[in-house]
Formats: structure tokens, sequence, C-alpha cells
RNA sequence: GCCGUUGUGGCGGAAUUGGCAGACGCGCUGGACUCAAAAUCCAGUGGUGGCAACACCGUGUGGGUUCGACUCCCACCGACGGCACCA
């Protein structure tokens, strides 16, 4: 009888689901392991060959982690608020909910034909309304604590979609998700202030367990800067600028300053014959996109403004200039310009013949601003200091005078948190006639989405939302009447902090009983892919952070573990895209050649966190091993192999150890494709042998259960054991038996390799010398020659260096 | 431009601490089984030379350290990802 797949695969996924193999416990005296994949959005689309690989591995991990005798959870659910699912219902005329909730019944159903074994009764979803309670109730909380505020903004607007853009959301000027090209629009936003959180954000991260290039991504987009506030006095005005300046060292080297157009000092220190110019290039500038002000636009323009500044630390007159290379939005808006060592600066000066004055020596070259450290000149007090030192003196300086002080900026903006859109949690909020603003009162909350049968744009840059009337309008018990906010949250807003809320999925007093949180905090390993390196993973942080501040969450930092999946390719080693026709249905392959090939032949790929292209001959050759293995126990008849049997001659011992060996120690370091390699490499010798010891095949199918969890509990029943093999516990390795009395050493002249010899383990090192020079080839290569030096390690080598 | 990751047979990849490069799989070649084919089982398979023993070359390139380097150091080249006037 064959490997029949399909029918093993439905007899334990029923069998699962019957016994609720996989349901978690939250009283018990285990140890835990919480692991959680980065859960889908359930789109129309349906699974895709990628979603499998994160889920394995932690499934594998799961697995894995419940034979080693820890209470495991790993659950699942549905990231189901989102732009496509409104899209879509606006041109059907259908409301989001209905096609959303087909979506995660198709995507239910593929993810458990794979074999996966959550805990489904903790399954969330973030569009239920019990769900996003407790995301509009964080919400709240943030505005209680200042940390929410409305703000006029400068916002990133999609034109064709009607929505705002988080600047994460923004890439090369256009919707990441859209590709709509993006304007500039000022329109009412929420925000929410995570610059309060920006230090510990980078702090924090030195603990993690994360990988390097996530971390410093993360580092890079908070951008802490250190460096001065520098205050400018302008000459015959009453009025002062600050600028902010990483390098305060060089002071006595600023030649002319820089204000953003936008700057709200430019209209008062103007002059009247500069007024025109000036006019003329903010309207230049106010026309011009993001994109064309710095993406397409590498060459300098600006005016000067007629205004002079003065340098607190000599006096001198600088001329103010504004320039759009200089971000109204960065520090203070303001800089002070040092041309001969700041590129910008640099630039800017030659082409408007500003003056370039070095006050560091090193920079012979004069085309290029020296950006280097060096013994500082021309800078009085600072002569003859390096950079270092420099700066913490210019920074005394300051304070001491008044000047200016010591200043940490960061690239990091707060979050513009709201959309102009249907279907998302509803911001709690009322705005009343009086001008007032309050939230809907807890006890009120979810204050739920209404159901819209039709979703119309509401053409005002409003969400549908101010189409519905009957929900918008509210009066309160003393006749004020309000308005509800129409701004709906972002997508990220559930998915930052989901995984709290599998620990206690249907608590409807608290977001998660704090008991249960203790236990199962911190998430143990977190997989997904990078593209969610600053987004999700830094908002989830920043709610993490601000949860614990609250005494609701006991961790500073929700995943102690992350692990990125690479990303599997086409067969063509491109990224998969139904334009280019290399896409693999995941669907296609489990009924081809079931889930438990797919599992193994996505962990045999390659290494987990590394992209890597798909290959059909590769998911065969996956296939034809479970076959191998099937054969190996199981005849003809479908009756288990007379060899297998409870006399052991020997033969496998040493492999046998060393595979569980391996195996163990591959799993606890998530190297999952040399597992597998060793695993074959076992099979290969058990074809071998005439006799297979029972306890051997047990123990072996124990190491496959975690990668082919049916093929291994079928073969665990045939096997004669009692059913399930989940919660059995991990097989052992003997020490004793990985050592062979003999080993083979090497014999080496000059480095390499002229002879071989099996000798025992506990040889001496004279021997092996003695062996080594015995040897007919190494003597080819040592006669005639002296011997310079002879290295031996017992037990490996010899190496004979002649000249 | 800056930051990060990465480079090994025909292909995916292994080599955990500086110690036999290429485990395992795919592909290919040969053999067994078969009337034949497929499937399966067994064996071989980095390149060059040689009947063979074996020799020489070989981990992106060029140098270096070392008895010994895929592994460590320096310089460079290519691929991928991120950031990109952040003062």
């Amino acid at each position: 009888m064959p490997y029949e797949h399909q029918q093993i695969e439905q007899k334990w996924q029923k069998f699962w689901d019957d016994n609720q193999t996989f349901a978690t416990s939250d009283t018990t005296d285990k140890p835990k392991y919480y692991a959680v994949d980065m859960f889908p959005y359930p789109s129309g689309q349906g699974l895709h060959v990628g979603h499998p690989e994160g889920y394995t591995a932690t499934d594998i991990m799961s697995r894995f982690k419940r034979a080693k005798g820890f209470n495991v959870l790993h659950p699942m659910g549905w990231d189901a608020f989102g732009l496509p699912a409104e899209q879509y219902a606006m041109k059907t005329g259908h409301n989001p909910a209905d096609f959303t909730s087909q979506n995660i019944d198709h995507f239910r159903e593929q993810i458990k034909s794979l074999g996966l074994s959550y805990d489904w009764n903790r399954e969330i979803n973030t569009t239920d309304p019990s769900y996003y309670k407790w995301t509009q109730w964080i919400f709240e909380k943030l505005y209680e604590k200042g940390l929410a505020y409305e703000s006029n903004m400068m916002v990133n607007w999609d034109p064709i979609d009607r929505v705002v853009l988080a600047n994460e959301e923004v890439i090369d000027g256009k919707s990441e998700r859209s590709g709509n090209k993006v304007e500039r629009k000022a329109l009412r936003q929420w925000v929410l202030k995570i610059t309060a959180y920006a230090d510990r954000l980078v702090d924090d991260l030195d603990d993690l367990d994360w990988p390097e290039a996530i971390k410093e991504q993360q580092r890079n987009w908070i951008g802490r800067s250190k460096g001065a506030a520098v205050f400018f006095n302008v000459d015959h005005a009453d009025a002062k600028i600050e600028v902010y300046t990483t390098r305060p060292d060089t002071l006595f080297g600023a030649t002319y300053m820089v204000l953003a157009p936008e700057h709200e000092l430019v209209d008062s220190i103007v002059t009247a014959e500069q007024k025109q110019a000036v006019a003329d290039y903010r309207a230049a500038i106010a026309a011009k996109s993001d994109l064309e002000r710095t993406d397409l636009n590498k060459d300098k323009t600006g005016v000067f403004t007629g205004a002079y500044g003065i340098n607190p630390i000599n006096g001198e007159k600088l001329p103010i200039w504004i320039a759009d290379y200089v971000l109204a939005s960065y520090g203070t808006g303001a800089i002070m310009a040092v041309p001969a060592h700041d590129d910008r600066d640099f630039e800017f000066a030659k082409k408007f013949d500003l003056a370039i004055k070095p006050v560091i020596a090193g920079g012979e070259n004069d085309d290029v601003a020296y950006t280097g450290d060096g013994v500082h000149i021309n800078s009085d007090f600072l002569d003859g200091l390096d950079k270092a030192t420099a700066i913490d003196q210019a920074i005394d300086w300051l304070e001491a005078h008044q000047a200016g002080h010591a200043q940490t900026n960061f690239r990091l903006r707060d979050w513009i948190f709201s959309r102009q859109r249907y279907w998302g949690e509803p911001i709690p909020v009322i705005h009343w006639e009086d001008g007032t603003t309050s939230l809907v009162p807890e006890n009120e909350l979810p204050l739920l989405l209404p159901h819209a049968t039709e979703l119309r744009p509401s053409g005002s840059g409003e969400s549908p939302l101010a189409n519905l009337t009957d929900w918008l309008e509210v009066t309160r018990d003393d006749g004020v009447k309000g308005r509800r906010e129409t701004n709906t949250m972002p997508q990220w807003a559930g998915s930052s902090w989901y995984f709290l809320r599998y620990i206690d999925p249907h608590n409807d007093h608290q977001l998660a009983d704090p008991e249960k949180l203790k236990y199962w905090m911190n998430v143990d390993l977190y997989v997904g892919g990078a593209e969610h390196a600053v987004l999700h993973l830094l908002y989830a942080r920043f709610w993490h952070k601000f949860l614990y501040d609250l005494g609701v969450v006991p961790t500073k930092e929700p995943f102690q573990k992350l692990v990125n999946q690479g990303m599997i390719l086409g067969a063509n080693h491109e990224k998969m895209s139904k334009s280019k026709g290399n896409v693999v249905n995941p669907d296609d392959i489990v009924r081809e050649y079931g889930a438990d090939t797919l599992r193994v032949y996505e962990m045999f790929m390659g290494p987990l966190t590394q992209s890597k292209p798909w290959s059909e001959e590769g998911i065969t050759g996956s296939r034809r091993w479970l076959d191998r293995v099937w054969r190996l126990l199981i005849d003809d008849e479908g009756q288990l192999r007379d060899h297998v049997t409870t006399v052991n001659p020997g033969d496998l011992d040493k492999i046998y150890h060393q595979t569980v060996k391996k195996v163990t120690d591959d799993l606890e370091n998530m190297r999952f494709n040399t597992a597998i390699s060793q695993m074959m490499v076992f099979v290969n010798d058990a074809y071998k042998s005439d006799a297979l010891p029972v306890t051997y095949m047990n123990g072996f199918i124990q190491l496959l259960a975690p990668f082919a969890p049916h093929l291994a509990e079928e073969l665990w029943v045939r096997l004669g054991n009692r059913e399930s093999i989940s919660y059995v516990s991990w097989p052992t390795y003997d020490d004793t038996k990985l050592v062979d009395d003999t080993v083979e050493i090497i014999f080496q002249v000059n480095g390499k390799v002229r002879g071989k010899a099996t000798v025992a383990r506990d040889i001496n090192q004279d021997d092996m010398i003695t062996a080594a020079k015995a040897d007919d080839n190494v003597q080819n290569f040592i006669m005639g020659k002296t011997v310079r030096k002879v290295i031996a390690i017992p037990g490996k080598f010899v190496n004979i260096v002649v000249s």
C-alpha cells in the first residue's frame, strides 16, 4: 500500500480537531513557550506559498517544545481591517464585513489543511467588535494621557484612493499600496505621540534577540542624534533664531544661516527689498510635491532674506537665507551653515557664492567639504582640539553664556493615526457643537462601526462614515448636538496588540487577565516577513511600552525573539507575481503532494531566514523522501514490515544517536534544513540495515513528527503505539554511542592532505607522528626534505612542515 | 552617497570552535529489476590530467596573518534589502 497523503492528512486533522489536541491550558506548572506568527490580512487571493513557510517554522517549534515538556501557546488570527476590502466594497456595492468574513473562512480552511497545531479556540479577528472594543480602549487611554491629539497636518494624500498615508507607507513619492502619486495636503488628523517614547524605543532594542538588520533599521528610523541648540540674535530686529547642529565645534566656521521656507520667522525678518523674491520662492516651493523637493531635485535653491543673524560665539554677522534643503519638520527648521565642513552647505555656498571658512585642519581639497575629524583652527578657544573635545567645550561655552545647550533630536515623527476610510476601527470621539471634544464613555465601548449597505466617498476628504447621518449625529442630555469622529484607525492599530489578546481572547471586562499575561508574556518566538521591520514592529513596541506604563502588561517589550523568514521566489529566482506567471498555489501542492511534503520541502529548501527559489523538482524530491520513509516501515500490503523488530544488532546505534542529537540541536537553533538532511542520512542507513529496532523507529518518527505531523501520527500508530504523538516526550541520545573505539586521522604535509589512517581513538601524539611518517605517500613528500615542525592533534590530524 | 545582508559544483544548499571543502537533496551517468518503460533499489558524480595509485587547480577578486583560511585581517568587485538634503 502506497503512502496516501490525502486520506492520512484528513484523518489526523479530524483527530486533532475532535480531541482538541492543541487546546492550551493556562493552569499548569509546566514552563511556557509562546510562539506567534504575524497574522495575515485575509485577502481575496487566498494563501500564498510564502505563508506556510513562517507558519511551518513556528509550528515545528511548537510541536518540538510540547514534546520537550513545555506548555505551548500557538494561536492564529486575522488582521482583517484594511483598504482592499473597502475598495472592493465600493466597486461591488457590498459591505466589507460580509466578504471579509468569507475570506477569513477560506483562509482558515487553507491554513487548517496545512496541519498547523493552532489552538483555534483563541482565534481573534481585529474587525470583531469584542476585539476592537479594546483597540478603542487603548486609544482612549492614549488620549487621556495626552498621547493622542488632533492637529492640522500636512499629510501624504493619495488623491485617487482619497486616503492619508503615513510616511512609512510612501515609497518614492508613491503609495506603497496603490502606487498612486502622493500629494501634500493639510488635514485635521489624529496623531499619536510616539516621539515621547523615542529614547526608550532605541535603548531597549539592545536586549532583544532580533536580527541585527532589523534593529539597525529601527535605530535609523528613529534617528536619534546628539548635538546642540544654538541661539542667534537677528541683527536690528527683536528676534531670535534657534538652530540645531550636531557640530557646535564648527561654530566659528559658520558663514551664513538658512531657514526652512515655512519657518515662522521668515515674514518678520525679511527686508523690504527681498520681500518679493522671498514670496516668489515660497510660492514655488509650496507647489512642489515632497518628491520634487527631495528625490528629484538634487540641485539646491534658495533666496536671501536681507536679514543677518549674529553668531553668538564671535559676534559675526551672517546672512540669513531661506532654502528648501532645510526641512521645517526636523529640528527647529533652521540651521547655521558651515560650508567648509558640511557637504550640503558647501554645495549651496558654491552655488550662491557664499563665504567658506575652514575651522578644521585636514581639508586640503577645495572641491569638497571636509567632514572628518582633525585639529581645530581659526576657532579661538577651540584651536588645537579634536572633534569630540571641541564639541564638549563648545556646548560648555554655549551653556555658560546662555547661547545654547546640549540637545537630542529624532528623525522619528509623531504617528498620524487617522484614515479617511470606512473599514477601520471607529475612533471613539465626539465633536460637540459647543467646540468641545469628548471620548465615548468606556462603558459604551465598543463604538460599533455602523453597517453600511452602500459605501460612497464623502467627497469632502472625510471617510464614507460622513454619509451615515443616523450614526454620525448625536445629541447630549442637555440638548447640545455633536458629530462623531469620521476618521477611523489605520490597519496598524489592531495589529499593535493582538498577541496580548490571544492570551485571554474571550475576556469582556479586561484587555486580558494580568495573571495570564504574567504567565505568558513575552512572546518567545515571533516569525514574519522583514517588510514589517519599522512599521508594525515599531508601533507594537510603542503601544506595548505605553501599556507597560499603565500597568496593563508586565513586560517592557513584546517580542523577545524575532525571526524574519526569507521570501520564496519563483523558479526563475524572481519575486512571485501574477504578471511573471511564476506563482505557486499552496492548495495545488497540498492536493497533489500533501501538506507534509509542502512543510518538509519549505523547510528543506534552505535556511529559514534566506530567500530561495521554488523548484518543482525540489518538491517531488521531498515527496519521494516521505514515500521512502513510508516504505521503510510499511510493505505493499499495508502491513508493518517484518524487519521492524525488537532485537538490536547494533549497526544503527551510532547513526541513531547522532541523528537524535543533531535534530535536537538543530531544532533548538531553528536549523530545519540540516535537521531534515540528518534524518535523510538516517533513513539511507536504515535502508541498508537488515533489522530495524522498533525503539529506534519510534524515536525517528518522533523526530519527524514536528516536520511531517500527519505521516508521523499514522506511522506512530502502525508501529503499535497509542494514538497521538504530540505530547510523547522527546527522544534522548546516549553520548557514549556517538564515538567509536577507532577514528580516522589525516596526515598532512605542509597543510595538504597526503594520507589517512584508522587508529585507536586514544592514540598518543608520538604514535600518531610515527604512523604519519610511515605512510607511503607522506614519505614521498618528506623524503630528502628537512622537517621543520610537526603539529599533531590527537584523534584528528598530523601536519608535518617541511622545507 | 550612507547603513545592513550576501557571494561555495550544472541547481538549492552543508561545513556549530581556524583543522579532510562540497553533507543532504535535485539533476546527470551507469547497474539491478522489467518484454519494454515508469516507479523502485544500488553505485558514481567540483574541474583538469592519468588505466590506476595519485597529482595539480578550486569557496566573488587582489593582498595579508597562520603549520593550516569558505572561516580571521586589509583593499576592491557584484547581487539583494533599507535609508536618502534629518544639519
